[in-house]
DNA sequence: AGCACGCCGACT
DNA sequence: GTCGGCGTGCTC
């Protein structure tokens, strides 16, 4: 006699077959257990799931196919990694098998049940056993937190400014978690690929590399399998990792830290729209584990639990020794020359700073030379022809490279158009920020009288392995007096000699259309100013410069006090005012088509046929917009907003549509998707 | 997503 | 007359 089972594979949500299919075996399969079954002409990996009282629709246990193989020597995924991911696909409207199987290592994919067991044995590389217990004395606002997070349960917001000692504090709790709780196991993520190793050291450094394992997309498929069995067997007991990370396997998960909690880089942007930040807070809640969240400008959502009482705030306002904040300069670009580009002012401060030996950081984020080329006589720009955007001019390598969808040709010699040989750069980026500074510095003498030295990193300069190491070597070892770069240079790094951050061009956030603007950039620009004055013995010159064209915005006024409250209660009052999150709820659907034509028509017959449905009478559907970059690649991008004032209603509202849109038929159209929770409309 | 089947243009 | 374009449809 056989049974029959449920069963998740890989399927994404448009397709209909959102939930678990039905196998037969001859065997009894705990749920979470790993299969291989037959899926139209393939075999695929499944996960056995908990068997669900078959409603009608099913096929008689007759037509089942038979599960073809069991991945035998793996301990079944347990009951609250499999509510975890049930949750994360019901929530982000996706299927479940593709949650399930995204968050297992993709080598899995294609190992046999022999395979397996050899990777399960083999021993991990045993490294030297613990390390002296390397504690460092905690300053009392760290004691403090550590106390309140040792103490108490639920989710903790640490509200640490820049260089107050956040990452002790981390380590320090899961310290005092292992000294109560040997077996436990701690999750800390971390927004950026780039911030691991220095992370990993720390820890590696307190706990030894036995216990702690890495996971994110950097790592070849082998190292993330050994990486990911660790942690399933419980035997690494830190996980380290990118948001990829909050969907590992940890059975004996007690700790979740959220370094940098406000990063957008925690929400994932393609496949399975989740934010690893709010799957945390739903992970800690459901395991029983302690949740901390981290920040020197949190997230204005997280702010708000904390108002609210939903967590506990805990606040380290001083930097670690006797450093200092940098104090903020605002430089009033109306009263510059037309055309401006730096500032007398800030050149002679970072002038200043060269000829004393300190390091300056400019912050431009912009990658390229230029962001558009234009041909002097008559209206050629430099457009991708695939995309509603231009291609951004890179000297380096004398081309043109659109980055929406990599297009890239050489630069031509002569106006396409009109044949006129003059084109002209139109705008900056950090390559020509670079070349700027070097002209304009190229007087000033370091004090050993030797030229100034001008470095750029940036995603460009950093693309081959190992330029990201040997560059930021390169900045401690103080060979370098001059960085220039995007985003990148701002995020983490502990830059002991830098005194003075500028950042230009920050004025295009401050009237966007889009409501998150302000936020992100108040929460860069404190950042970028963290980068200064880290050294206690050089921090009392520190200074963090912004050029700008509304120097009397309330945003450089909280920026100037370095007040993120202020900040952020005012942003709250405007949120609240406009019903924006967190006081409201949003989705989006969107739709790429062949024609922008057919993308909105899609979008406007799946939101006529909602009429009706459950909640559709407290949720706002707006119409179909284009996107902001309306084209990429050939395909003609729309979507469409949904607003709830109770996140429950806009959750049952968009379980009831998405039949509806799987329903919807329109000519061109080439795929949709629900984005819960957008960070960008 | 894969991987089929299924109808219309340039080649041995 | 075939090989192959990718448009629609299915996967327990």
């Amino acid at each position: 006699m056989s049974l029959s089972l449920s069963v998740v594979v890989p399927m994404p949500a448009h397709s209909s077959l959102g939930g678990p299919l039905s196998y037969r075996s001859e065997f009894p399969l705990a749920p979470g257990t790993l299969v291989r079954v037959p899926l139209g002409r393939r075999e695929v990996l499944g996960v056995v799931w908990d068997a669900q009282d078959s409603a009608a629709g099913r096929p008689e246990s007759a037509d089942l196919k038979q599960v073809a193989g069991v991945l035998t020597g793996l301990d079944p995924l347990g009951p609250r990694w499999r509510q975890l991911v049930s949750f994360t696909a019901n929530y982000y409207q996706r299927g479940l098998g593709e949650v399930a199987l995204a968050a297992l290592p993709p080598q899995l994919r294609d190992l046999n049940a022999q395979q397996l067991a050899r990777r399960v044995k083999r021993p991990a590389p045993d490294a030297q056993g613990t390390p002296p217990p390397a504690t460092q004395e905690p300053t009392p606002e760290q004691q403090q937190a550590l106390a309140a997070v040792e103490a108490g349960t639920g989710c903790f917001l640490l509200f640490g400014a820049t260089g107050s000692g956040k990452t002790e504090v981390y380590l320090q709790a899961v310290q005092r978690l292992f000294a109560a709780d040997p077996q436990a196991q701690a999750l800390v993520m971390v927004p950026e690929i780039n911030l691991t190793p220095q992370l990993e050291q720390r820890f590696v450094a307190r706990f030894g590399a036995s216990d702690v394992v890495s996971l994110h997309s950097g790592m070849t498929h082998p190292q993330r399998l050994r990486s990911w069995l660790a942690a399933h067997a419980g035997t690494a007991r830190v996980v380290l990792g990118t948001r990829m990370a909050v969907l590992a396997s940890m059975p004996r998960l007690r700790l979740i830290v959220v370094d940098e909690e406000h990063d957008p880089s925690y929400k994932q942007q393609e496949g399975a729209r989740y934010s690893a930040r709010d799957l945390a807070v739903y992970r800690g809640r459901l395991e029983g584990a302690k949740v901390l969240l981290g920040s020197a400008t949190p997230s204005l959502e997280s702010w708000h639990a904390c108002e609210r009482g939903r967590y506990r705030l805990l606040e380290m306002p001083s930097r670690v020794g006797a450093a200092q904040l940098p104090s903020v300069r605002l430089v009033d670009m109306n009263l510059q020359p037309h055309k401006t580009v730096f500032s007398p002012q800030l050149l002679a401060a970072i002038s200043a700073r060269v000829a004393r030996g300190e390091q300056s950081l400019v912050f431009l984020n912009r990658r390229g030379y230029a962001p558009v080329l234009a041909c002097t006589s008559c209206d050629w720009k430099s457009e991708c022809p695939n995309c509603s955007a231009f291609r951004v001019f890179h000297k380096i390598d004398r081309t043109l490279r659109c980055h929406h969808c990599g297009y890239t040709e050489r630069v031509p010699r002569a106006c396409p158009v009109c044949g006129n040989v003059d084109i002209a750069p139109v705008g900056r980026g950090t390559e020509r920020l670079e070349e700027n500074l070097a002209e304009l510095l190229a007087g000033e003498r370091r004090p050993g009288g030797e030229p100034v030295r001008i470095a750029r990193m940036d995603a460009d300069s950093t693309r081959l392995k190992g330029s990201l190491e040997s560059q930021l070597a390169q900045v401690h070892a103080g060979e370098v007096d001059v960085l220039v770069g995007t985003q990148m240079i701002t995020k983490g790094h502990d830059f002991r000699r830098i005194t003075l951050v500028a950042a230009l061009n920050a004025d295009s956030a401050l009237f966007s259309s889009d409501f998150r603007a302000p936020e992100r950039l108040f929460g860069l620009l404190m950042q970028a100013a963290g980068r200064a004055g880290r050294d206690g013995a050089r921090s009392g010159n520190s200074e963090m410069w912004v050029q700008t064209w509304h120097p009397r915005h309330p945003l450089f006024t909280a920026l100037r006090k370095h007040d993120y409250p202020a900040f952020a209660s005012q942003q709250l009052a405007e949120r609240e005012q406009a019903g924006m999150p967190p006081f409201g709820y949003q989705a989006l659907v969107r739709a790429d088509a062949r024609t922008q034509e057919a993308a909105q028509a899609f979008l406007a017959s799946a939101a006529a046929a909602a009429a009706g449905l459950e909640g559709a009478g407290s949720v706002t559907l707006y119409s179909a917009v284009p996107m902001t970059v309306q084209r990429v690649a050939n395909v003609e991008r729309a979507q469409i907003l949904v607003e709830s004032a109770s996140r429950g209603v806009l959750q049952r509202f968009l379980a009831a549509w998405h039949p509806v849109l799987q329903a919807t038929r329109e000519k061109g159209l080439i795929r949709w998707a629900v984005d819960v929770d957008p960070l960008a409309i």
